[in-house]
DNA sequence: TTAACTATTTAGTTTACTTAAAAAATTAAA
DNA sequence: TTTAATTTTTTAAGTAAACTAAATAGTTAA
């Protein structure tokens, strides 16, 4: 056998064992979005999958590392979603056309993607604490992305000097994440009019003039 | 024996039982604050109170109960807080004056009261759907106050009337409580300044007149 | 076809919540 | 003070779910 059929070879045992990995982090992804993370046991991922449940741990070590999985997958997604809003944007556009492309990004990938990107950040909170550490890594990655933006603006001279950034940058995040715990789809604002409307409460303020 | 010393004896008892029952409490606050709701076994707080595990169940139903009751009087300590720093205030005081008391009281009660607020403001997320179901009760109250202040800015012609009241509390709430994750004593700024800070993005708006 | 390797199952062990019955401690009544 | 009743704690399981190791089955290479 020649080089060339081993690779191939090679390559189909990966897809194939690849393939029943991927099986698992479906079932599993989608479970823990249904049922929470406590509220999933191992035996309903496998049964979900025809299987027995000790035969997750040939391709996983733990229930932890199997949502951790699942966590930076959807974590990367969301990552993925707001570069490609705002790398979509025409050349030279405003900073707060920028922030806003960043919110609707951020806000679509936490509203309306699939499992990973739900049970992302809905059960976030749920998941072992060592695996809320390594989320945090990849969830810094995409803050400085923000911080980049920001900076940006303000050596612009789009926001006043006076403004501290980290500040400014946790609480647009905070409020954005918030909206996972009331948005509704029949409600009568779109997703992409929420991220609009709350940046334009930091960018424009709230106060009228009078009360300023 | 009289009515009156059997009404003390009862009392005395009650009193007994009580005072295990709290002090019950305080150890799984303090436990759950420090390692996580799946972190503390019951094992772990019996033993903090050189009991066996078995003894919590004539005080408590269950875990869930146990930690439901700490959940419970965290936020009404939370709510307490808030309220009282806006009734200090003089009368007449500015509608950026009443939020502005408002954060200060809801960061001050979210990041250094004790083991009650903190497990449930850290731990939140950890607890069972049940739990986290009865806490929406009561922090729905608390947005009912918070509501009530933001109607009264408006009315008074303080914020504009085009801003939707309800994405801007949630919005707020959101940016607030994002500040348990990144504030560390050890940083320049004081819990006062930082609400200040963070409610005057909001007041005043972040960008400068060319950018607008 | 056989040997080596890959994947799955089986049959447990362990850990932690929970329960029920027994034991101990406390209080009330005689 | 002794006995009876009640309260509180412990003990000794039961149960559920994660995890492990050894056995088995299936697949691929030579």
């Amino acid at each position: 056998m020649n080089a060339k059929v081993k690779v191939e070879k090679a390559k189909s045992e990966k897809t194939k064992v690849k393939k029943t990995k991927e099986n698992i982090l479906d079932a599993a992804a989608a479970l823990f979005s249904k049922h929470g993370y406590n509220g999933t046991a191992l035996r309903d991922i496998a049964d979900a999958l025809e299987m027995k449940a000790g035969s997750l741990y040939y391709h996983f070590d733990s229930k932890e590392q199997l949502v951790l999985e699942i966590l930076t997958i959807g974590l990367e997604n969301i990552i993925d979603t707001v570069i490609r809003r705002v790398e979509e944007l025409p050349e030279n556009s405003s900073s707060r056309d920028i922030l806003v492309a960043a919110a609707k990004g951020h806000l679509g990938a936490l509203l309306e993607k699939g499992d990973y990107t739900s049970t992302s950040i809905r059960n976030y909170g749920q998941m072992p604490v060592a695996v809320q550490k390594e989320g945090r890594i990849i969830r810094d990655r995409y803050e400085s992305m923000w911080r980049k933006w920001l900076v940006k603006a303000q050596e612009k001279g789009d926001i006043k000097d006076s403004i501290d950034l980290k500040i400014l940058r946790l609480s647009i995040l905070g409020a954005l994440n918030r909206t996972l715990a009331w948005y509704s789809k029949k409600g009568d604002l779109s997703i992409d009019e929420i991220a609009e409307i709350q940046v334009g409460f930091v960018w424009d303020g709230i106060a009228t003039s009078d009360a300023r």
